[in-house]
DNA sequence: CTGAAAGCGCTAACAT
DNA sequence: ATGTTAGCGCTTTCAG
């Protein structure tokens, strides 16, 4: 069934398409009678113009273009959300994908929002969270950037200036570690996060550093990277409950880390936070719900997407807008964490 | 800076635009001289031929609408995963929207997506779980679904014919409850669900007959339903605990109400699953984590968001497609049921 | 194998 | 206040 279209209403309405366009945009005064026939028109064949051919001319297509890397982690779709509601106003919407850390894909994605012309891109997760990216997808992304407006969520890429939006781990990390000294604790350890993306060198780093700054030894064998799931948490924490002399407290670098470490702890017969304290980084759902609930920090997932198509928006208009935007992460005080056993 | 075109290409190869659209769609044979030399230049300015345009005369878009309630609801990410694995091999691409439930909102997203012209649609909470639904929410449905292919998930309006994709709810729950019956619990309660919701009444009118065709006696004071919260879950668990006589096990709509629930058992001093058995329903991520891990049905999110799409391409071929799929949830026995106490 | 030209549905000058 | 017309960037006959 073919879709009405501005000729079939201009045609029956006895004036011409432009002035039915006049009535929908409301782009010039059209007469009082003229104007409520083709109204009359339009709600009878239910009319709706094609986005498509306005846009062909129009040059925008009031579509934003979103690349996670995994949806089912929810921190995502806290993030889209928040892009959804900063995008309201302005009625944009959302094409997204998926792109489950595959560069591939991402690449695929990356050329059908461009073939669709999408207003802004923002990208999140895969090669922008890399310590080493190729060039070549590195030089990809920069040459899409240059011709849509790109921001990076929670990454970035060496040696390019494409915009970036994004929590600040360091300080975080920061946060997380004073939490543990101001509890008493001297004795720190780190668990998870896999070596060659940024997330975890920038809060080992930025752990090293809280340490040293107070004063604290930092104990090699007590680092223990590894990935982000329940499960590498569980076996590093097992690994360092096996250790003769043991941490009092650790940092996670996330959550699903954080809980596996608690499970770790819970098997052994032992205590959190009593005989360990741990805190998790993301304040997932399941953080709060987890029993004990999970002292952890929150990224402000759903302000990083707001923020995210603020500044796309501010791209698009073509002003100015800084390199780098950051947001200061929150401490989310719960039941992990205590006070060591004297 | 304007993006290139196919004129340019053409221009610069010395060609026509016709032949430039051959060599892009492999449409018909081109000089392998002449096609190099093009394909050369689509490299060099990285040519991407504009979708707006193409679409304008192919009627079609590549785009999939999708509708959903609430992203930050876990269960529709891994719908939406499904549907993309399906959608991946046309390359097709989603238009994704949140509409917190609002119809308001639906409605404008219903409009957005007409007027972009998607190919289908996959619409999801809402409305469609209304016991009751206004009019002319039907009707713009209906209107909608007339022009564009669309389907239901989960969910369905009174007296259309709208096409529908849909977990058996009702074997869900009779696969519960079973379990329950099956382990020997002789005494089993209801919680949460909006009364007005249809996955409510779904559950409940299951939850009746199969205790009524097990043989076992309906208790009206132990049918509580509520929302879908935890702290409803909670405090119809708590309710249920002040009874002079109490059942040995419930059956929850959903894992939120269940966890819920166990945690009110757990903060009155009993044990789950020796003093109350509790069965949820979703398989959310947060069930198989939660301790005691929790005993649910599985909604096969992944697979109905699959099916979804697999329905809505047979429609968009114009085939005849059933007016409802039906897909069987499958029960994850887990800690939080056993015995009753003897 | 290649080119010319019509047209997809709409907007925006430019006329009237 | 309204109509005419030229595109937007592409595909697709129809000729050659």
């Amino acid at each position: 069934m073919r879709q009405v279209t501005i000729y079939d209403i201009a045609k029956e309405a006895k004036v011409s398409v432009a002035t039915v366009s006049r009535v929908l945009n409301d782009t010039a005064p059209v007469k009082g009678a003229t104007r409520a026939r083709i109204e009359e028109l339009i709600q009878k064949y239910n009319f709706q113009p094609n986005a498509m051919a306005r846009s062909l001319l129009k040059k925008e297509t009031g579509i934003i273009g979103v690349i996670v890397p995994d949806l089912t982690n929810p921190f995502f779709p806290e993030v889209f959300a928040g892009a959804e509601q900063e995008a309201q106003q302005e009625g944009h919407t959302f094409l997204l994908s998926n792109s489950i850390g595959d560069y591939t894909k991402e690449s695929e994605y990356l050329s059908i929002l461009r073939e669709k012309r999408v207003d802004g891109i923002i990208f999140m997760g895969g090669r922008i969270n890399l310590k080493q990216c190729e060039d070549h997808l590195v030089q990809e992304l920069v040459q899409h950037a240059s011709v849509i407006p790109t921001v990076l969520v929670n990454g970035g890429l060496r040696n390019t200036d494409l915009i970036r939006v994004a929590t600040d781990e360091a300080a975080g990390t920061a946060l997380a570690v004073r939490h543990l000294i101001g509890l008493g604790h001297k004795q720190i350890g780190f668990i998870g996060g896999e070596s060659h993306m940024t997330t975890t060198s920038i809060k080992l780093r930025a752990f090293r550093k809280t340490l040293k700054d107070e004063g604290l030894e930092i104990r090699e064998e007590w680092l223990l990277p590894d990935s982000f799931s329940i499960e590498s948490g569980k076996r590093q924490m097992l690994k360092m409950l096996d250790m003769k002399e043991r941490p009092t407290a650790v940092f996670c670098v996330n959550d699903y880390t954080a809980i596996g470490a608690i499970k770790a702890v819970a098997e052994a017969g032992l205590a959190v936070p009593d005989d360990m304290s741990i805190v998790g980084f993301d304040d997932i759902p399941l953080a709060h719900h987890f029993i004990p609930e999970l002292t952890t920090v929150s990224q402000q997932a759903h302000e990083l997407g707001r923020m995210a198509v603020k500044v796309l928006k501010t791209m698009m208009n073509k002003e100015k807008v800084k390199k780098l935007t950051t947001l200061d992460p929150q401490l989310i005080v719960r039941q992990s964490t205590g006070a060591p056993r004297p």
